[in-house]
DNA sequence: AAACAATTTAAACAAACGTTTAATTTAAAC
DNA sequence: GTTTAAATTAAACGTTTGTTTAAATTGTTT
C-alpha cells in the first residue's frame, strides 16, 4: 500500500511542494505535471484522480513522521532537560514536514474535504501519552506544578511556531530579517529559547 | 471607499462564511451567488472581480477590527491585571473574527496572492506597543522578569488559540467536546486560562 | 526477433470556472 | 406620464478544470 516507485515519489514530493505553496484546490494536475515534467495523465495512470494523489501525499507522510521519542523516555535526563529535548523534536520535526503540515492544517480546518486523519490523530495522542509520563515524573520529583493542563502544551509549542511562519511576512518587517535564512536563523535560535522558555516557566512556576 | 449599502454588505458577509469555509479558491463566484441569493453578475457589478470582492471583504472587516485597548492602557490595574484583561481582549476579539483571521492567515501564509496586508500589519505593531508598554510597567514595578522576548507573547497567545481551532476533531475525540457549544465553553474557560497561566508563568518566572 | 505488458504521449472530453453582454425590470427625477 | 439612471436577469463568452481515450513508445519475456 505505501510503496511507491521513484517516479511517484517524484509526483507526490512535486504535489507536496504546490499543495503547501497554493492549497490543493489552487493547484491543478497540469501545474503538478509541468513542475515535475510529466504528462498530465500520469497523474491519474499511477493515483486514480487528483484527490486519491492528495490521499497518497498523507500517507506516504505521516507513516514517516513518527518521532523518535522512545529513546528521549528511557534517556538519563531531568525531566526539566526532557522537556527541552522534546521541544527541540517537536520543531525539529515540524520543520521537516513544513509542507505537510500546512495541508493537513488547512484541509482539516476546512472540515470540508474528508482526508483520513486517523494516522495523524494517532500520532498525537501517542506524542502525548509521552509528555504526560514526563510531566508526572516531574510533579512526582517536586519540580513541577500540578495544576497545568497537559493537553494544551503541545498546543502552545506548535500553535506559536506555526503562528510565527504563518506571520513571516510581518517579523521579516519588524525583525529586519531580509532573507530565508534570517529567518531560519531566528526560528531556531530566538524562537526555539522562547517556547522552551515559556513550556518551563509554565511547569515550573509556582504563584 | 468603506461604504458598501446593504447588498454589497450582504454578499460581503455570504463570502465571508464561504471563503473561510473552503478558501478562496475553494469558492466559486456561483456558490457565493446561490448563498446569498444574487445573480452571479452582481459580483462583477459591485466589486469588479472575485479578486477584488477579496479586498474589499479585508477592507470592510480589518477597519473595524481595531482592539479597544486604549482604554485598557489608561486604567488602574497591576501589570498583571492588564495581561488578564489583554488576553481576553485578544480572544474575544479573534472569536468574533474568526472566519476573517482565517481567510487572512491562508492568503498571506500562501504569499501567492498579493492582498494588502499593511493594515493587518498596522494593526499588529500597535497592538504589540500596548503590550510592550504594559510589560515595561510591571518591569520597572519589579513584577515581570526582563528577560523575555515580548514580539513573540501575542505569537503565543493566538498561536495557541488558532491551533487549538484548527485541530477541533482531535480535540473533540480527546476531550468528549460533541457540540460546537461545548467546544465555544471550553474555550473561554480552559482554553483561556492556560494561555493566562502560561503567559503570566513566562512574565514573573525566576529562574 | 516476436510477443507481451508497462509506460508515456497528444488530443479530446464534459464540466466548472470567472467574466461580460445585452435585454429587462425597478426606482427616481422631472 | 415620460425620461433617465440604477439594479437585476438569463445567456453566452472564452478559459481552465479534472479526467479519459487511443495511439505510440519503451522495457521485459520468451
Amino acid at each position: 500500500m505505501t510503496d511507491f516507485n521513484d517516479k511517484q515519489i517524484e509526483i507526490l514530493q512535486t504535489a507536496e511542494k504546490l499543495f503547501a505553496e497554493h492549497g490543493y484546490d489552487g493547484t491543478s494536475v497540469r501545474d503538478i505535471a509541468k513542475s515535475a515534467n510529466i504528462n498530465i495523465a500520469m497523474i491519474s495512470y499511477y493515483f486514480g484522480s487528483k484527490e486519491k494523489l492528495l490521499e497518497a501525499l498523507i500517507i506516504y507522510r505521516i507513516s514517516s513522521m513518527r518521532l523518535q521519542m522512545e529513546n528521549l523516555y528511557r534517556e538519563d535526563l531531568t525531566p526539566l532537560e526532557k522537556i527541552d529535548r522534546l521541544i527541540e523534536l517537536y520543531i525539529k520535526r515540524i520543520n521537516a514536514n513544513k509542507g505537510m503540515y500546512q495541508i493537513i492544517h488547512f484541509e482539516i480546518s476546512s472540515g470540508k474535504r474528508i482526508i483520513n486523519c486517523d494516522a495523524f490523530n494517532e500520532m498525537k495522542k501517542h506524542n502525548l501519552d509521552i509528555l504526560k509520563s514526563i510531566i508526572l515524573e516531574g510533579q512526582e520529583k517536586g519540580v513541577f506544578r500540578k495544576d497545568v493542563n497537559t493537553i494544551l502544551i503541545p498546543t502552545t509549542i506548535m500553535g506559536t511556531y506555526f503562528h510565527f511562519q504563518m506571520n513571516k511576512p510581518f517579523f521579516k518587517e519588524i525583525l529586519n530579517l531580509n532573507s530565508q535564512e534570517d529567518i531560519d536563523n531566528y526560528v531556531t535560535s530566538e524562537l526555539t529559547l522562547h517556547i522552551k522558555q515559556t513550556i518551563k516557566a509554565l511547569l515550573t512556576y509556582d504563584k
